[in-house]
DNA sequence: CGAGAATATGTCACAACTGACATATTGTCA
DNA sequence: TGACAATATGTCAGTTGTGACATATTCTCG
Protein backbone atom coordinates (compact mmCIF):
# COMPACT_ATOMS: atom_id res chain seq x y z
CA UNK A 1 0.00 0.00 0.00
CA UNK A 2 1.40 3.72 -0.92
CA UNK A 3 0.37 5.12 1.98
CA UNK A 4 2.83 2.17 4.51
CA UNK A 5 5.08 2.88 1.62
CA UNK A 6 5.50 6.48 2.33
CA UNK A 7 5.17 6.31 5.97
CA UNK A 8 8.24 4.20 6.04
CA UNK A 9 10.45 6.61 4.10
CA UNK A 10 9.09 9.02 6.43
CA UNK A 11 10.41 7.34 9.51
CA UNK A 12 13.99 6.84 7.86
CA UNK A 13 13.67 10.74 7.48
CA UNK A 14 14.41 10.97 3.67
CA UNK A 15 13.87 14.20 2.26
CA UNK A 16 10.55 13.91 0.69
CA UNK A 17 11.30 15.31 -2.18
CA UNK A 18 14.27 13.22 -3.27
CA UNK A 19 11.98 10.14 -3.56
CA UNK A 20 9.21 12.23 -5.04
CA UNK A 21 9.30 11.17 -8.53
CA UNK A 22 9.70 7.45 -7.14
CA UNK A 23 6.46 7.40 -4.99
CA UNK A 24 4.52 9.42 -7.89
CA UNK A 25 3.68 12.26 -5.87
CA UNK A 26 2.18 15.39 -6.96
CA UNK A 27 3.24 18.99 -6.51
CA UNK A 28 0.88 19.62 -3.91
CA UNK A 29 1.11 16.04 -2.33
CA UNK A 30 4.34 16.86 -2.05
CA UNK A 31 3.83 20.39 -0.04
CA UNK A 32 1.10 18.82 1.90
CA UNK A 33 3.62 16.33 3.21
CA UNK A 34 5.88 18.62 4.03
CA UNK A 35 3.54 20.96 5.65
CA UNK A 36 2.64 17.86 8.03
CA UNK A 37 6.29 16.75 8.66
CA UNK A 38 7.04 20.62 9.74
CA UNK A 39 4.12 20.32 11.91
CA UNK A 40 5.50 17.45 13.85
CA UNK A 41 8.80 18.46 14.15
CA UNK A 42 8.14 21.58 15.75
CA UNK A 43 5.33 20.17 17.87
CA UNK A 44 8.36 17.90 19.26
CA UNK A 45 10.72 20.69 19.67
CA UNK A 46 7.87 22.88 21.38
CA UNK A 47 6.96 19.81 23.53
CA UNK A 48 10.83 19.24 25.13
CA UNK A 49 11.67 22.73 25.41
CA UNK A 50 8.25 23.18 27.76
CA UNK A 51 10.23 19.56 29.48
CA UNK A 52 6.83 17.86 28.88
CA UNK A 53 6.34 13.97 28.47
CA UNK A 54 4.43 12.53 25.62
CA UNK A 55 1.99 11.39 28.30
CA UNK A 56 2.04 15.25 30.22
CA UNK A 57 1.70 16.75 26.58
CA UNK A 58 -1.19 13.83 25.84
CA UNK A 59 -3.28 15.06 28.85
CA UNK A 60 -3.19 18.36 28.11
CA UNK A 61 -5.02 18.09 24.68
CA UNK A 62 -6.75 15.34 26.21
CA UNK A 63 -5.45 12.81 23.82
CA UNK A 64 -3.11 9.83 24.44
CA UNK A 65 0.47 9.07 24.62
CA UNK A 66 0.31 6.69 21.73
CA UNK A 67 -1.08 9.41 19.71
CA UNK A 68 1.34 12.14 20.60
CA UNK A 69 3.75 9.62 19.67
CA UNK A 70 2.73 9.48 16.17
CA UNK A 71 2.25 13.05 15.70
CA UNK A 72 5.44 13.63 16.38
CA UNK A 73 6.92 10.71 14.14
CA UNK A 74 4.49 11.98 10.95
CA UNK A 75 2.34 9.11 11.01
CA UNK A 76 -0.21 9.34 8.21
CA UNK A 77 -2.88 8.59 10.36
CA UNK A 78 -2.45 12.13 12.04
CA UNK A 79 -4.27 15.05 10.35
CA UNK A 80 -3.49 18.25 9.70
CA UNK A 81 -6.37 19.42 12.08
CA UNK A 82 -4.78 17.58 14.91
CA UNK A 83 -1.37 18.85 14.83
CA UNK A 84 -2.31 22.61 14.25
CA UNK A 85 -4.43 22.53 17.34
CA UNK A 86 -2.09 19.99 19.17
CA UNK A 87 0.42 23.56 18.88
CA UNK A 88 -1.89 26.15 19.08
CA UNK A 89 -3.07 23.84 22.46
CA UNK A 90 0.97 24.70 23.59
CA UNK A 91 0.55 28.27 23.32
CA UNK A 92 2.26 28.60 19.88
CA UNK A 93 0.73 31.73 18.38
CA UNK A 94 -0.73 32.04 14.53
CA UNK A 95 1.72 34.06 13.44
CA UNK A 96 4.79 31.00 14.78
CA UNK A 97 2.35 28.70 12.71
CA UNK A 98 2.71 31.29 9.57
CA UNK A 99 6.45 31.51 9.88
CA UNK A 100 6.36 27.03 10.10
CA UNK A 101 4.65 26.61 6.89
CA UNK A 102 6.31 29.13 5.08
CA UNK A 103 9.48 27.49 5.50
CA UNK A 104 8.61 24.50 5.44
CA UNK B 1 -25.81 21.80 19.58
CA UNK B 2 -23.17 24.46 20.10
CA UNK B 3 -21.63 23.99 16.78
CA UNK B 4 -24.04 24.85 14.99
CA UNK B 5 -24.58 27.88 16.95
CA UNK B 6 -21.10 28.73 16.36
CA UNK B 7 -21.70 27.94 12.51
CA UNK B 8 -24.49 30.17 12.33
CA UNK B 9 -22.55 32.87 13.96
CA UNK B 10 -19.90 32.50 11.56
CA UNK B 11 -21.89 32.54 8.62
CA UNK B 12 -23.45 36.31 9.55
CA UNK B 13 -19.67 37.37 9.53
CA UNK B 14 -19.52 38.16 13.00
CA UNK B 15 -16.07 37.95 14.01
CA UNK B 16 -15.59 35.15 16.34
CA UNK B 17 -13.29 36.94 18.71
CA UNK B 18 -16.38 38.98 19.53
CA UNK B 19 -18.46 36.25 20.80
CA UNK B 20 -15.38 34.76 22.28
CA UNK B 21 -16.83 34.98 25.85
CA UNK B 22 -20.82 34.35 24.96
CA UNK B 23 -19.57 30.80 23.48
CA UNK B 24 -16.94 29.71 25.83
CA UNK B 25 -14.47 29.55 23.30
CA UNK B 26 -10.64 28.85 24.53
CA UNK B 27 -8.02 30.72 22.96
CA UNK B 28 -7.16 27.96 21.19
CA UNK B 29 -10.31 27.17 19.71
CA UNK B 30 -10.99 30.67 18.84
CA UNK B 31 -7.54 30.38 17.43
CA UNK B 32 -8.24 27.27 15.69
CA UNK B 33 -11.71 28.90 14.23
CA UNK B 34 -9.57 31.55 12.97
CA UNK B 35 -7.31 30.25 10.83
CA UNK B 36 -10.31 27.66 9.17
CA UNK B 37 -11.95 31.32 8.32
CA UNK B 38 -9.02 32.85 7.20
CA UNK B 39 -7.88 29.72 4.97
CA UNK B 40 -11.54 29.49 3.78
CA UNK B 41 -11.51 33.02 2.80
CA UNK B 42 -8.59 32.86 0.54
CA UNK B 43 -9.61 29.96 -1.37
CA UNK B 44 -12.45 31.10 -2.44
CA UNK B 45 -10.78 34.31 -3.17
CA UNK B 46 -8.52 32.27 -5.06
CA UNK B 47 -11.03 30.45 -6.66
CA UNK B 48 -12.53 33.57 -8.18
CA UNK B 49 -9.47 35.07 -9.28
CA UNK B 50 -9.03 31.97 -11.96
CA UNK B 51 -12.89 32.32 -12.68
CA UNK B 52 -13.52 29.07 -12.03
CA UNK B 53 -16.91 27.99 -10.79
CA UNK B 54 -17.22 25.68 -7.66
CA UNK B 55 -18.34 22.88 -9.86
CA UNK B 56 -15.01 23.61 -12.15
CA UNK B 57 -12.95 23.71 -8.79
CA UNK B 58 -14.31 20.66 -7.14
CA UNK B 59 -13.42 18.38 -10.28
CA UNK B 60 -9.53 20.16 -9.87
CA UNK B 61 -10.02 18.68 -6.25
CA UNK B 62 -11.72 15.40 -7.03
CA UNK B 63 -14.63 17.24 -4.57
CA UNK B 64 -17.71 18.14 -5.00
CA UNK B 65 -19.32 21.68 -5.96
CA UNK B 66 -21.92 20.89 -2.67
CA UNK B 67 -18.09 20.39 -0.61
CA UNK B 68 -16.64 23.19 -1.86
CA UNK B 69 -19.42 25.61 -1.28
CA UNK B 70 -19.22 24.65 2.12
CA UNK B 71 -15.66 25.16 2.58
CA UNK B 72 -16.02 28.45 1.58
CA UNK B 73 -19.46 29.19 4.10
CA UNK B 74 -16.69 27.60 6.91
CA UNK B 75 -18.70 24.97 7.57
CA UNK B 76 -17.89 23.05 10.57
CA UNK B 77 -18.00 20.22 8.47
CA UNK B 78 -14.80 21.13 6.65
CA UNK B 79 -11.61 19.81 7.64
CA UNK B 80 -8.17 22.13 7.70
CA UNK B 81 -6.59 19.34 6.00
CA UNK B 82 -9.26 19.88 2.77
CA UNK B 83 -8.59 23.60 3.00
CA UNK B 84 -5.12 23.54 2.90
CA UNK B 85 -5.17 20.63 0.46
CA UNK B 86 -7.50 22.58 -1.88
CA UNK B 87 -5.42 25.82 -1.39
CA UNK B 88 -2.18 23.66 -2.56
CA UNK B 89 -4.31 22.36 -5.82
CA UNK B 90 -5.28 25.91 -6.50
CA UNK B 91 -1.22 26.68 -6.79
CA UNK B 92 -0.64 28.44 -3.79
CA UNK B 93 2.88 28.44 -2.46
CA UNK B 94 3.34 27.45 0.54
CA UNK B 95 5.05 30.63 1.87
CA UNK B 96 0.94 32.42 1.03
CA UNK B 97 -0.06 29.41 3.49
CA UNK B 98 2.24 31.01 6.18
CA UNK B 99 1.10 34.35 5.34
CA UNK B 100 -2.61 33.35 5.65
CA UNK B 101 -1.81 31.81 9.02
CA UNK B 102 0.28 34.50 10.51
CA UNK B 103 -2.43 37.30 9.83
CA UNK B 104 -5.50 35.60 10.77
C1' DC C 1 -40.07 39.85 -15.28
C1' DG C 2 -38.02 34.82 -16.49
C1' DA C 3 -34.67 31.31 -17.73
C1' DG C 4 -30.46 29.27 -17.02
C1' DA C 5 -26.16 29.32 -14.36
C1' DA C 6 -24.06 29.51 -10.00
C1' DT C 7 -24.20 28.82 -5.31
C1' DA C 8 -26.27 27.10 -0.90
C1' DT C 9 -28.29 23.59 2.16
C1' DG C 10 -29.62 19.00 3.84
C1' DT C 11 -28.80 14.17 3.94
C1' DC C 12 -26.39 9.81 3.81
C1' DA C 13 -23.24 5.73 3.15
C1' DC C 14 -18.61 5.10 3.25
C1' DA C 15 -13.83 6.40 4.39
C1' DA C 16 -10.51 8.53 7.43
C1' DC C 17 -9.22 9.98 12.02
C1' DT C 18 -9.36 9.49 16.99
C1' DG C 19 -8.48 8.12 21.87
C1' DA C 20 -7.58 4.25 24.32
C1' DC C 21 -5.43 0.15 25.29
C1' DA C 22 -1.80 -3.50 25.16
C1' DT C 23 2.67 -4.32 24.35
C1' DA C 24 7.33 -3.69 22.42
C1' DT C 25 11.41 -0.93 22.09
C1' DT C 26 14.58 2.49 23.53
C1' DG C 27 16.65 5.68 26.87
C1' DT C 28 18.67 6.84 31.39
C1' DC C 29 20.99 6.37 35.50
C1' DA C 30 22.88 3.97 39.50
C1' DT D 1 24.23 -4.90 34.17
C1' DG D 2 19.05 -4.14 35.69
C1' DA D 3 15.11 -1.44 36.74
C1' DC D 4 12.19 2.15 35.73
C1' DA D 5 10.66 5.98 32.62
C1' DA D 6 9.84 7.43 28.09
C1' DT D 7 8.72 6.55 23.57
C1' DA D 8 7.16 3.58 19.67
C1' DT D 9 4.01 0.39 17.31
C1' DG D 10 -0.25 -2.21 16.39
C1' DT D 11 -5.11 -2.65 16.84
C1' DC D 12 -9.87 -1.38 17.18
C1' DA D 13 -14.54 0.61 18.18
C1' DG D 14 -16.51 5.01 18.11
C1' DT D 15 -16.50 9.62 15.98
C1' DT D 16 -15.85 12.92 12.41
C1' DG D 17 -15.05 14.18 7.57
C1' DT D 18 -16.07 13.06 2.77
C1' DG D 19 -18.05 12.89 -1.98
C1' DA D 20 -22.26 12.51 -4.01
C1' DC D 21 -26.84 13.41 -4.68
C1' DA D 22 -31.28 16.04 -4.52
C1' DT D 23 -33.14 20.22 -4.06
C1' DA D 24 -33.55 25.10 -2.76
C1' DT D 25 -31.97 29.70 -3.15
C1' DT D 26 -29.57 33.51 -5.25
C1' DC D 27 -27.26 35.75 -9.47
C1' DT D 28 -27.03 37.45 -13.95
C1' DC D 29 -28.60 39.13 -18.20
C1' DG D 30 -31.87 39.49 -21.88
Amino acid sequence: METTKRKRLERKGWKVGTVQEFLGLSNEETAYIEVKLALSKTFQRRRREKRLTQQQAARLLKSSQSRVAKMEAGDPSVSLDLLVRSLLALGTPKRALGRILSSS
